[in-house]
DNA sequence: CGTGTTCTTGAAACTTGTCAAAGTTAGTGG
DNA sequence: CCACTAACTTTGACAAGTTTCAAGAACACG
């Protein structure tokens, strides 16, 4: 009950005892501890599994031939690599652990045997993706339209609201395990301008950054100055989801997917 | 046979007669004309259905608050708006279209139909699917780390690759029936500096355009200033996927969803 | 207790945005 | 088919935001 994958998906479909078996084994299927700044897959490698990030943190990123680098996104326990690892045949970006962290290796047979013995888990892990793809649009959107000061707010406000829905803040603070450089890539500014940044929102008493340890001392006036809106992430999906359950067929027309697997299981 | 949504799943697998008439009638189902400017769906909205560019141009986007507004992607002939659509209870943003625009409105039963009558045309889904995720990826950098004329110029290659690809280039020109704003929105800069990016491609004799009319002057040029690989759009995806359509499992292991059609069906 | 990484600061340069107005194009109705 | 209007493009001058470079301070690790 206590894995990551099962807290995770439990924010998607109300699970039964015998889905949290068949995910407890799947946590444990194979793990791989990966040091900081250590490389979990590489661009062009070829897909053999997926990563669910059991502790620490993550990040997929990819870079420019000249050495830019973007961060898509950021891991954290509970989170899925995306699944494109396994239908394409290289992956188009790489992974890499921001702190020490352990990874599950989940095969795909595993992935598909999880899936076609409950729909539900099946439709809790396309609901996954596509939060992913979510996530992905918002940061978009962040990059194209907010200004720095923005941008900041916004990235600080998306992983506070991530890590409290797994339970990893304690009141109002939590730990930020990533180097202004790594914020710098995340957010599209310069390392210096960043520094600058995260002064501006200590100046403006929304928050205390001392090291990795992060305080947020205005929520509302962060998420004002991020414009930021956490419907994107998804955190209450369970709701819907529930009836699901209960009904056996979801109540909202299904993907294409979670379609499948309610008429042909 | 020359539908749009044939053509495009044909780039992902080798598409059998029978998978082209299970297509054939999906595009014909209901198709909805779509002026200029107009909504195709807006951010809010309850999904209801999948939506195929059948002709013309359309885009997806998302609006700030205050009335920014950031392209998301350009849905060009054979393109599906993403599945995200039917999964949440809301859509997260909106469609419109760009030039006059048909689009066929595909029911989510009549999608789960052929993905469970063919497992070649559910890997092409998720395929097409998995594309879209990856061109979003690609924009997060465009938007991240790029300066303005490389992402004008990465656009622009973006576009007319994909349009080459479906056969709506004559030579190396191609219609543009984007305004300047437009491409501001997408491109995250002003409009006034559209306008004087578009200026200094023109100015390199990278590019030639007037009006809605774009003729690229020199190709490899304008990659290398874009930074341009692309690799992302998958353009030749099909390669792979005809040993699928053989072997009726695919070589590299399968997305979940792959998978859950080759074993149940 | 070094030593390398990360954070911070200042000054100057550069890119991009804003404002405002003029020019051009396209579409509509008389 | 012209005239008129609205939408779109182009221009210049200036302001603002952000980057770059360079150097010093603080911190973390072995």
């Amino acid at each position: 009950m206590s894995n990551p994958l099962s807290r995770r998906l439990a924010r998607f479909a109300a699970l039964t005892a015998e889905d949290h078996a068949l995910l407890e084994d799947a946590g444990g299927e194979r793990v791989r501890r990966v040091g900081a700044r250590e490389d979990v897959f590489r661009e062009g490698d070829r897909p053999r599994c997926l990563y669910l990030v059991l502790d620490g943190w993550a990040m997929r990123y990819k870079s420019l031939e000249d050495g830019r680098r973007q961060v898509l996104s950021f891991a954290l326990p509970g989170d899925i690599c995306d699944q494109h690892v396994l239908l394409l045949s290289r992956a188009d970006h790489s992974m890499s652990a921001l702190s020490a962290t352990s990874v599950a290796e989940i095969s795909a047979t595993r992935i598909s045997e999880i899936a076609r013995a409950s729909p539900r888990l099946l439709y809790a892990l396309c609901l996954s993706n596509l939060v992913g793809q979510a996530s992905q649009r918002e940061w978009t959107i962040n990059l194209g339209q907010r200004t720095a000061l923005e941008r900041m707010a916004h990235l600080i406000c998306e992983l506070f609201f991530r890590l409290r829905a797994i339970g990893l803040t304690h009141g109002n603070t939590c730990e930020l395990p990533v180097t202004q450089a790594t914020l710098a890539d995340a957010t599209g500014i310069s390392a210096v301008h960043v520094n600058r940044t995260l002064q501006e929102l200590r100046a403006s008493n929304l928050i205390t950054l001392r090291g990795k340890h992060l305080t947020i001392d205005d929520i509302e006036g962060l998420q004002s100055v991020a414009l930021f809106n956490p419907g994107y992430l998804h955190l209450d999906e369970v709701e819907r989801a529930t009836q699901t359950a209960r009904d056996g067929e979801p109540t909202t027309p299904p993907l294409l997917l979670a379609a499948l697997a309610a008429d042909g299981g």
